[in-house]
DNA sequence: TTCGTCCTTGTAAACCCTTTCATTATACTG
DNA sequence: CAGTATAATGAAAGGGTTTACAAGGACGAA
């Protein structure tokens, strides 16, 4: 599209060098009232801006931040990536959106072409889990690091180097199994998860935990993070009873698997609460609308993303080694747990 | 963050000159495989991709694309910013992600923002309603699209100038009218939307339309987007029915003002579809998750918006002015309508 | 008047590359 | 082996800014 505008423009239009054009428009500099008048003239008949590709150049500062996300067909990620942005927007910067699945290592290639494109800084989260390509992603993420600025969400403390802010993953099965002991559950299953349960801090450690802390048998993991996924926890889970007593709670790994699970719960003839109750993990959108509407725990996302956006800019300025921030999740009560009340069946 | 390795440091190390490694890197011109060698060990040694900062202000293009969307809470436009965003990566493009709420006016200040950052162009879609500040954001985008490529998703032909990839919205409402009228429907209201009933291409006009071809009198339409407006909806639309029977089938703006609708519906102790029909749109992950699974249509936005990927950066060759592709929305059956037998009732 | 300050402005270097143009080294032809 | 065509390389300009430095002017003090 036509020649863009430029610096030069302004000035020889103005009647000025270009240093006081710039001058002008950054502000930061005395230029005399009249002058300045003169070339705001010029600038604003034009709608003139520094293109700010020279001005990264020049101050060696992009104002834009990249944000590593796993794929947002996942709503949480969504709900992340709408608040990172948004916070980033308010502080007068703009996202590179990068998704990458997880097991996608994170490839020397891949970082390259951050530090090529000069980001001010890097968000970073993702689910992790026991194998391999975890351990890697980690690896690739602690060398991005030494390169640039970057503050990662929910990643644990795995990489101590790393400015963290975590929400307490483990917190929510304990929670979670918690509530339902209080309504009488003593066979509570965990349904969904990505295989994590050597890591410290998933909702599978808790759940474990959680579990032998109360002197209850855990039961059998099944892996899944998404509706479908769920559908297939339940499946599976029941058929690897073994002749034990199938649970009368379950805890999803997320609001997602929840959905599924409830699905399949009822294709199999089990009512939820009534025959078994369930809790999901994330409160997400829907979770007020599944039927029944999900008890679940809410992560506060937002405001861990706020503030780790904040974290961010102000890396610049400040150091955050190993600053890590905690943030526990809270237990929103709706119906498909039941009530005390209902509960004389254990 | 240490300094940024340069091209110069490279040639020092390499003993040739920069143009040599600017060469080498970009291989698009003859440098003896020996030379080439040399300079590559020096490149992969210390993991050198040329700044595209710089880069960017020598070729003038940023590899790079922006993707202005509506707040990206609704999943509908999350998955399009997945579908766009993958495909960007794949032509080797990355996104910048910016969220403008809808009434939020496109102001002179964003736009002066997009070309200051050179990006080589623009997707835009969002919903366009009757009032004026969708007016005002049209024409802010038909005043970008004069300074940089862009393609417009679901848009419609209101800038005839704009190249345009639009999804037949009004079709939707036909098609889930026709499909409620063999199921032997005749009393069919449209729940949600934004108040678009003047323009062309919309769900409402649709609505309308297809109803007034069919000699059907449609009910009146009642605004909401989301999962609570959707609930409000239905509210709305039995407060004001003035005596009127109320409808035996519901066309939904989208999944998400079905899934209130669902909910509302149940409060009210209605079934579906046993005692009320009811259609959404979008096809959205949680529509067969739903209870009843929904009847919805697919947009296959997905496809759409990996084909505008590729329209915009084919742009840079070709002329798109005013072009334009429709998709045509295909019915997903599922079981919020219930089966022709069923229907004895009309 | 003359000197020293302070304010305003311009000149030029720097940022990190790509690319044109000129130059030198190599290969090819007769 | 001379002469020419071609391949490989380097020097330098250019892209659009910011900013250090220098210079000019106004002004108050001595």
């Amino acid at each position: 599209m036509g020649e863009h505008i430029t610096i030069f423009d302004i000035a020889r239009e103005a009647g000025v060098s270009i240093a006081t054009v710039s001058r002008v428009i950054s502000g930061n500099a005395s230029v005399r009232a009249q002058t300045r008048e003169r070339v705001m003239a010029v600038v604003t008949k034009y709608n003139f801006r520094p293109s700010m590709v020279a001005t990264g150049l020049m101050r060696k500062k992009t104002h834009t931040m990249g944000i590593i996300l796993p794929l947002l067909a996942n709503p949480f990620y969504s709900m992340m990536c709408v608040a990172l942005q948004q916070e980033a927007t308010r502080l007068n910067y703009s996202t590179l959106l990068f998704q990458i699945p997880r097991g996608a290592i994170l490839q020397q290639d891949f970082l390259d072409q951050l530090i090529a494109r000069r980001l001010d800084g890097v968000i970073f989260s993702g689910d992790v889990t026991d194998d391999a390509s975890s351990a890697s992603a980690l690896e690739g993420i602690c060398k991005l690091r030494r390169q640039m600025p970057l503050v990662a969400i929910n990643l644990r403390e795995i990489c101590p180097e790393l400015p963290c802010l975590v929400t307490e993953l483990a917190a929510c099965s304990q929670l979670a199994i918690r509530h339902l002991t209080k309504l009488g559950h003593m066979r509570i299953a965990l349904i969904g998860g990505m295989g994590a349960a050597q890591l410290p801090n998933t909702r599978e450690q808790g759940y474990l935990n959680e579990m032998e802390r109360l002197g209850l048998e855990p039961y059998p993991m099944t892996a899944g993070e998404d509706a479908p996924g769920g559908e297939a926890c339940v499946t599976g889970l029941f058929a690897q009873l073994n002749g034990r007593k199938p649970p009368t709670a379950l805890v999803a790994f997320n609001d997602l698997v929840a959905l599924g699970a409830l699905r399949q719960l009822k294709r199999m003839g089990l009512r939820v609460p009534g025959d078994i109750a369930l809790v999901g993990c994330d409160n997400q959108f829907f979770a007020p609308y599944a039927a029944p509407p999900l008890t679940t725990l809410d992560l506060h996302i937002e405001e861990t993303c706020r503030l780790a956006m904040n974290l961010l800019v102000s890396t610049q300025t400040a150091n955050l080694d190993a600053f890590a921030q905690h943030f526990e999740p809270t237990l929103i009560v709706r119906s498909s747990c039941g009530f005390m009340s209902e509960k004389g069946k254990i």
